[in-house]
DNA sequence: TGTAATAGTAAACGGCGTTCACTCATTTGA
DNA sequence: TCAAATGAGTGAACGCCGTTTACTATTACA
């Protein structure tokens, strides 16, 4: 069981070289330009053989969508655990790494998360399931924001302001994040949305009609979010969010 | 010079039937489904026929984008026009017809506003064009909020808070509309990404793992953005927001 | 009435996803 | 050890597709 046999290192390696090849031309001509032919053009190898690998060019691209998504997730993550213990500093850094990578990775950006993908609906409506982008990387953010509703959850506005109507429809949330309190759910939600309107405007050149400096219009919207936040209680002297 | 000639007439005829069959591959099938022999298929017809009203099929793709971006705003127009004189209504009535049309189009929304158009960078860089989606649709926004502006400009932050990075960065939106103060500019902005982010969300299926009901949601988010602003002063006996 | 522009066709080129029948090497098990 | 089974890859073919080219009617106009 522990020691993969010769005929499967030669396959996740034909199965890695087929996602590289679709991601080079994911980068370089969109998502239209993703050919079975052209990927194994590149192997030097015919276009039937990738069926031994994928039931269809759909198929290997959400595989390649979900992939990015890791990625993406993996490089919020470091992201967040670079910026020390202090769960709004992890907050910021977390949200500038989305952008970053975004703006890096536009038409990744675009197939993760841009319009219905492909092959009609393409992420399932798993509505209960890990695998969807938006929870994976909504994870991210919630436990930091769930640290500090822990360390001081006074100043949130009290759950009695929040529509019963929306604190019902929080479910599917709360389920996930166990005794995640309305209160966070909703500031969590509210932050995301911004997050991604933002960046998916920036990265779709959306804003330019408005704003010749994203970045600032970005770093303007995430100030006004992590003042709604309480104030770090135990951080120690200067809690630099700095530059 | 008034009466169109009957080839005009023949000629526009062609071309509307042209975009009827396009849209109706795009609603069917998703963009990808659009072929300009199908659309000639449908109309009696041979594919390069549509060369004489085309130069190509990203071409056509892209002028029933332009068309579905008008549609939306027309639907805007028409909901802001209904609601009333007064501008907090008829904010409110625009945010949720563009909520309407969106989730009743779901894949007129993605080609609208999804990704990068499929022919590379689509709706062209003019920075200062008005043919820009976000351009058209923020100034049926705008016009409500600085109207607002002129009878109460009191509650707003005072400009000194707002960063002067941000204010410098919103050069092309001032420009556009000329005596946009730079906080009405920063409320809109905030609004629309607020408001932009949601509806992609929800007509995506990213917020099923969060939500069950993604119109709470819409509406507490709305309420936040109406709370912001100043009551109206004028409006007479009771300034119903409701319903 | 004759000429120029216009709308359409048929055929062809190259590219695409996908299927099918087939070969060949590798692994497996008696 | 040797035969059977499995897996990887090929080549040909089918039916799509966008686009170009040469060609034919029809319409508009002087």
């Amino acid at each position: 069981m522990t020691a993969p046999t010769r005929r499967e290192r030669l396959r996740t390696a034909a199965v890695s070289e087929i996602k590289d090849g679709a991601r080079r031309l994911l980068v370089s001509g969109g998502p239209q330009a993703i050919s079975l032919r052209a990927i194994a053009r590149d192997m030097g190898m015919t276009a039937p053989a990738i069926y031994r690998y994928f039931p269809s060019l759909d198929a290997l691209i959400v595989d390649l969508a979900g992939d990015l998504l890791d990625e993406l997730r993996e490089h919020l993550e470091a992201a967040r655990d670079a910026a020390g213990a202090a769960p709004v500093a992890q907050l910021a850094a977390t949200a500038r790494a989305f952008r970053n990578w975004s703006v890096r990775h536009p038409v990744e950006f675009g197939l993760v998360f841009g319009s219905l993908l492909p092959g009609v609906d393409a992420f399932p409506d798993n509505c209960t399931n890990d695998d969807d982008p938006g929870a994976r990387l909504g994870a991210v953010f919630v436990a930091p924001l769930l640290e500090l509703w822990h360390r001081s959850p006074m100043p949130m506005p009290p759950p009695a302001q929040v529509d019963h109507r929306l604190a019902e429809s929080l479910g599917p949330m709360r389920e996930r994040h166990r005794e995640l309190p309305v209160e966070v759910a909703r500031l969590m939600l509210s932050g995301w949305t911004m997050l991604y309107g933002l960046v998916s405007m920036e990265v779709y050149h959306q804003l330019r009609w408005a704003v010749s400096d994203p970045e600032a219009l970005f770093e303007a919207e995430l100030a006004a979010f992590l003042r709604q936040l309480p104030a770090e209680p135990d951080t120690g002297p200067a809690s630099a969010t700095g530059t």
